[in-house]
DNA sequence: ATTATAAATTGACAATTGTCAATTTATAGA
DNA sequence: TCTATAAATTGACAATTGTCAATTTATAAT
């Protein structure tokens, strides 16, 4: 009814939109390129952050572990996203981790760089704000989903909101394809891998999605959006 | 292990401690005093916020409403807290609601004060990004445990956490008794309400808790905490 | 204190979800 | 292509949680 996917996924924005030419020319001037293999730590949880990262290539997911060693999936950046700023700011330790999906190429911008850009930038300031305070309404529609619903739900949800990030910017039109194992979804869901792929059983029974591969297709987006909505 | 309650809970600060002395006198001149009864809304979902609310007495459960009607409770604000600020910053309507839950008192910033004081204050700006950034940890660490775990370690850590929101600043000595209804209870744990009952008289059979009426004392805190952190 | 009303609690049972083991399918090298 | 290994899927069953109705307890107004 009043549903709406956009409430439900992070937006990225370019840092370098808020800056003057001259702060952008000394930036990327200094940007570091760092390239990660599939499955290898961007940084962990506990740890200081040493920079942004923004993405160029690939996907980073961002969890954190369980005491029985089980990942809680809280996100997952894409091309164009920025993160690793917060504990900055906050002057904390990461609260996750972070780890490349696959093949994964970062901008990364070292946090002495950033605090120093940031303190001479009210605009940056601003726009992190903005950001920030924006973010704020995505995690809280989603815990209200997932703290009130059955897995059903929460598959539904974590779909279209996946079906997002692995939507290319380029052409919207094509078909998106969700590349991702079946232990990964689980954390992103909260459920177990098993009643995981139970639920994606049930959607393809009823040609909800398809799959090829570990790959899943969304064929009727619509009937998701109504298990989310409509209650 | 290293689990740590003060990570799962808001810290509030007060907005007074960023501004000059002429910036505070302003904001203190037209600060509005607004008292609310108990079950009166401060402000719904999907409104546009007025300002800023600053809690002087009685506490202020925050909270989402699902189709159902059921609500989830996101957080509870007491004394010293401040909320209200986000959808400003990101133009956005109000993703949650407010209701009060006893006599509240509020101190209230208009919209467009606040958002003149912030312009002239850097001060003010990098407070507010450290705030928001610290909070980020807590939705987190939050989201974790509720999406991972069952209802027993949900509860538990909801205790811990309300026992800090219900503790005087003043004595930190004295017995905490969380004063909260069952159904407002079962909103923040997110579960029904009859689980939640449930599961508050295991704990009161293995002598953990107690309960006086509906206020909840908490026992052994540290059985509590287990829970959450040994698995 | 008494009573009407609302809130909390319990019982019984159905529905959902997790666990562990077994089986099938996919994937990367040889 | 063949094979070893990992990933995905399914089965069987136990454990957890939700629902609805009934009962008990608390609360506020007379």
């Amino acid at each position: 009814m009043e549903f709406n996917i956009e409430n439900y996924y992070l937006k990225s924005s370019s840092l370098f939109e808020f800056l003057t030419a001259e702060e952008t020319q000394l930036v990327k001037s200094k940007l570091l390129r760092k390239e990660y293999l599939p499955g290898e730590y961007l940084f962990k949880e506990k740890s200081y952050s040493r920079g942004i990262y923004i993405v160029r290539k690939g996907k980073v997911k961002i969890f954190q572990t369980n005491a029985d060693g089980k990942q809680s999936i809280v996100y997952i950046y894409r091309k164009g996203d920025y993160f690793g700023y917060r504990p900055i700011l906050a002057n904390e330790p990461h609260p996750v981790s972070a780890v490349a999906m696959d093949n994964v190429v970062i901008s990364f911008i070292p946090r002495e760089l950033f605090k120093s850009v940031l303190e001479g930038s009210s605009t940056l300031a601003n726009e992190l704000l903005q950001t920030l305070s924006k973010e704020f309404s995505v995690w809280i529609n989603k815990m209200t989903i997932f703290s009130q619903y059955g897995v059903k739900v929460r598959v539904a949800l974590s779909l279209l909101i996946l079906s997002r990030v692995y939507q290319l910017k380029e052409d919207k039109s094509k078909q998106v394809f969700v590349s991702i194992n079946r232990e990964d979804f689980a954390g992103f869901v909260g459920t177990a891998k098993e009643t995981l792929v139970r639920m994606l059983r049930t959607f393809k029974d009823e040609k909800i999605i398809m799959t090829k591969g570990t790959k899943i297709i969304i064929l009727k987006p619509r009937i998701l959006l109504n298990m989310v909505s409509e209650l």
